[in-house]
DNA sequence: GCGGTGCCACTTTGG
DNA sequence: TCCAAAGTGGCA
């Protein structure tokens, strides 16, 4: 064991006594000025200082190590210090706990040269690197499973039985190995034979083991790992707990089998084909008691130096879930700054691979996938009568899972590049994974009072609402309720009969006259009550899902959402609690209530958007796309007309152009209202839209709708040529690819229902487009992100995605240089020669600032500056 | 009678 | 018979 495998900081307990030599060398270096103290340096200085972020505790060396850091050290050696402990709760800070950095010189793999080395290989190299590691496993591991599955699922039945014969079995859980008098050595292959399914806490642990699995953790061929909840539950139980919090991390080390002579049993024994033998299982308890004690305190040192060497090593690491893991890492540890740290993360998460290869099924379990996608183990039968017991090994014990875990996500991964999916999975899905993680862990500032205001306002409006509609309509009735509405406006009142339209539209399953917006418009003009519902309808989805909604969500005067990157067919990211990217964008106008003699305006404008504020000295910085869809639907289908319309007027915006166009108005009176109703009707006019519904949709007779339809068609004539090549090609495939490969499996192109087969044709379409849409996204944050992290300067955070923008919190100095680099990446992503990606047309990319998520002003950019 | 659950209709967003 | 989401409330 020699000093340069460790990491360069080293913490000291200044509370022990007698106090250490070294402490007390340090103490009197930092007296004399020869010390520098981190205390004393600017916010800005510590935030860069990697110090902080990893590094072993002093009581985890073992005592030849402490020797020989004693030996080797002279002051000018260590050139920082920083603090540890409680210090923010004591009045009189008192150094209770040090952490010293030793200079490069001494260290060969300082923190801060580890830190350096791997942010400085680029993103490609990285990608080459995991793929490396990955073949090389792969290969490892085809190459040991040849002829051996029999024996492995013999293995399975073994450990089974062991388990649930054992007394761990009333435990419901796997047993901790608690050795009080703590492990002096790490145990080696002649001990683990019996610990298959035994976890080592870290806590036990001695000196000497913590350094010796130190090692292992660096040396190990893959990690997998999970977390643990205070219920007892993992990430890989079924039935997991929705908010319970996190207790511990099990880590599973899976060493290079037949790397060490010692591990390799002799040959042709049944157990030497068990490679379990030679992985541990090590569990992390993460837990915070409420007060602080020196013990825990190194103990938390530990921890941290496991976690972020997780995050950052080079070795495969297997997690379900990985996003849930990487937040609960930067909530324990991620001070101000650290997300910069686990930006290079890349976590091989079977949930993502799974969903490439089946965008359908959005929320599998982990017991679903293994029943799905691994072939050789336990095949989880409903009918057969050992259904449950099979059922109960991917549930009770949690080493034997988490091999199972590992086992599966190889299977996965094979059948990714089967599919053509493994460079989208390594490239797109698994950077995302940390990025979605920091945007979790970051929270976006709301008004509050205001909020409170806005909801008393609404809920008075709505009660006045309310009271009209009972009084126009006759009757008290439940405002909310279809079914009650449908029988007064149509059962009471007979307003379908007045109305002169044909085709009223109706509800899809039960054909009954439907109560939507598009009737409501068109029964207007011959009652109040439509009117008043539509009012109500509004004001009430505005309170109930962007106020009152809002508020039950937020902690602390901000909010959080939870980013879904499994949840959509398309590729696009979804988001909930809140759901951000669904919160109303366009203002409404509400007349003020009786009772609010506040105010002399009679109405009043109402945007949650602009309950979004930013925090002190930042601003938020959106970045949008401009018809992006458009644009890559002019890329994949060539259409002349449409290629010339971004390639030439670029300056102009292509919705207001086109408005302009058919409707034979100047493009200077083209309204805000016009344009979204164009946007409206040229997306449902490529996607398919029947003449009903774009009639309903430009307000407009089936005739003109038809003569609309015929005219665009035939002015953007290869739109349909490329709907009809996408749906052959799915008819002979049985499914669709975007841009970067992502697949959908339409099944239903080739039914012999009418109906479901035109679904599915329509589908196709819209995902190839759509889907390619989703992709440029990911890729722009993902370039965006590494850019960020990459940098020595730069801050900003990513807030929310919202599909095709991407919105920034930015420290206000860093606004113009960010911006730059935002607008460069993402029109660069026109091409991108490693994704073998090359667009005909431009990617235009609109900026805007504020310091209200809803006053947000197009930004003024200062051009020349080199 | 009460509370949980799943489905439907409707709304918002994005393209 | 445009596509893709999430949230709310009624209703059985």
């Amino acid at each position: 064991m020699k000093m340069e495998n460790y990491e360069a900081c080293i913490g000291f307990d200044l509370c022990e006594t007698p106090l250490s030599t070294v402490a007390q060398k340090i103490m009197s270096a930092m007296r004399s000025g020869d010390l520098m103290d981190s205390r004393n340096e600017g916010e800005s200085t510590k935030k860069s200082k990697v110090t902080k972020k990893s590094s072993v505790h002093y009581s985890v060396l073992a005592e030849h190590e402490k020797n020989q850091l004693l030996e080797t050290k002279n002051p000018e050696s260590l050139t920082t210090l920083t603090p540890r402990g409680p210090i923010e709760l004591s009045p009189q800070p008192s150094i209770t706990n040090l952490t010293c950095q030793l200079s490069a010189g001494q260290v060969q793999n300082s923190i801060s040269s580890l830190c350096l080395s791997s942010y400085l290989i680029p993103q490609c190299d990285q990608e080459a690197l995991l793929l490396q590691n990955m073949e090389h496993k792969r290969k490892h591991f085809l190459k040991e499973d040849i002829g051996k599955e029999d024996m492995d699922s013999l293995n399975f039945k073994r450990k089974y039985i062991t388990c649930s014969n054992s007394p761990e079995k009333a435990n419901k859980h796997t047993a901790l190995v608690k050795d009080t008098g703590g492990m002096e050595s790490w145990p080696n292959s002649e001990d683990t034979r019996a610990l298959g399914k035994k976890l080592y806490d870290v806590r036990y642990l001695g000196d000497l083991a913590k350094v010796q699995l130190m090692d292992a953790l660096k040396q190990a061929a893959a990690l997998v790992v999970t977390l643990m909840y205070k219920d007892g539950s993992t990430q890989l139980s079924t039935k997991q707990a929705l908010t319970c919090p996190v207790k511990g991390i099990v880590v599973l080390l899976k060493s290079h089998a037949g790397s060490s002579p010692v591990n390799l049993p002799a040959h042709g024994g049944a157990l030497g084909k068990d490679f379990t033998c030679t992985d541990h299982c090590i569990y992390i308890h993460t837990e915070h008691s409420p007060f602080w004690d020196p013990k825990q305190e190194a103990h938390s040192l530990f921890v941290r130096n496991i976690l972020f060497w997780t995050l950052r090593c080079k070795c495969p690491v297997v997690c379900f879930n990985a996003k849930d893991f990487v937040r609960t890492v930067l909530q324990l540890y991620g001070e101000d700054g650290s997300w910069k740290h686990v930006a290079g993360f890349v976590g091989l998460d079977p949930r993502v691979a799974a969903w490439l290869i089946d965008p359908s099924d959005t929320a599998p379990s982990f017991e679903d996938l293994v029943a799905k996608y691994l072939e050789k183990s336990i095949t989880v039968k409903p009918s057969s009568k050992f259904s449950d017991a099979s059922r109960n090994i991917v549930s009770q014990n949690v080493c034997v899972n988490m091999k199972i875990l590992y086992d599966l996500t190889m299977d996965l991964c094979s059948k990714l590049k089967a599919y053509g999916l493994w460079q989208l999975f390594c490239t797109l899905e698994l950077p995302l994974i940390p990025i979605l993680a920091v945007m979790e862990n970051h929270r976006i500032p709301v008004d509050k009072e205001e909020m409170e205001r806005t909801s008393a306002l609404l809920g008075a409006r709505l009660k006045e609402l309310e009271q009209e509609a009972h009084f126009v309509a006759g009757e008290q009735f439940l405002i909310t309720s279809n079914n009650q509405l449908r029988e007064i406006l149509f059962g009471k009142l007979k307003l379908h009969l007045l109305s002169q339209r044909k085709h009223l539209p109706r509800t899809g399953l039960q054909n009954q006259l439907s109560t939507s917006e598009a009737m409501l418009n068109s029964l207007q003009y011959l009652h109040p009550l439509p009117k008043l519902i539509l009012e109500y309808r509004q004001v009430h989805k505005i309170k109930s899902t962007f106020i009152d909604g809002l508020l039950a969500y937020m902690k602390k005067g901000s909010i959080s959402s939870t980013w879904n990157q499994t949840g959509t067919v398309t590729g696009r990211l979804s988001a909930k609690h809140p759901n951000i990217q669904g919160i109303s964008k366009h203002p409404i106008q509400i007349s003020k209530p009786q009772n609010f003699k506040a105010k002399e305006e009679e109405t009043i404008t109402i945007s949650p958007r602009t309950l979004f504020v930013s925090s002190k000295d930042h601003t938020f910085l959106a970045a949008d796309f401009s018809q992006i869809e458009l644009r890559i639907l002019a890329h994949l289908s060539g259409d002349p007309e449409l290629l010339k319309l971004f390639q030439e007027s670029e300056r102009d915006d292509v919705f207001s152009t086109l408005t302009s166009q058919w409707k034979d108005i100047p493009i200077e009176r083209v309204t805000h209202m016009d344009r979204e109703q164009t946007k409206k009707v040229v997306y449902s006019v490529v996607y398919g839209a029947g003449k009903e519904r774009l009639a309903a949709c430009l307000g407009v007779t089936v005739l003109e709708a038809t003569h609309f339809l015929e005219r665009f068609l035939q002015k953007y004539k290869k739109i349909k040529d490329f709907a009809q090549t996408v749906i052959s090609q799915c008819h002979s495939a049985g499914y669709v690819t975007s841009i970067l490969g992502r697949r959908r499996p339409l099944p239903r192109i080739c039914a012999q229902n009418q109906q479901l087969r035109a679904q599915a044709e329509r589908q196709a379409v819209n995902f190839v487009v759509q889907g390619s849409a989703a992709d440029l996204c990911k890729l722009a944050m993902i370039h965006i992100f590494t850019a960020v992290a990459t940098s020595p300067t730069l801050t900003a955070r990513l807030v929310a995605q919202i599909h095709d923008e991407l919105l920034f919190e930015v420290e206000d100095p860093q606004v113009p240089e960010f911006a730059a680099l935002v607008r460069r990446i993402m029109e660069s992503l026109q091409q991108v020669q490693t994704l073998e990606l090359q667009l005909q047309v431009p990617l235009k990319v609109n900026l805007s600032v504020g310091h209200s998520w809803g006053h947000l002003a197009p930004l003024q950019e200062t051009v020349g500056s080199a």
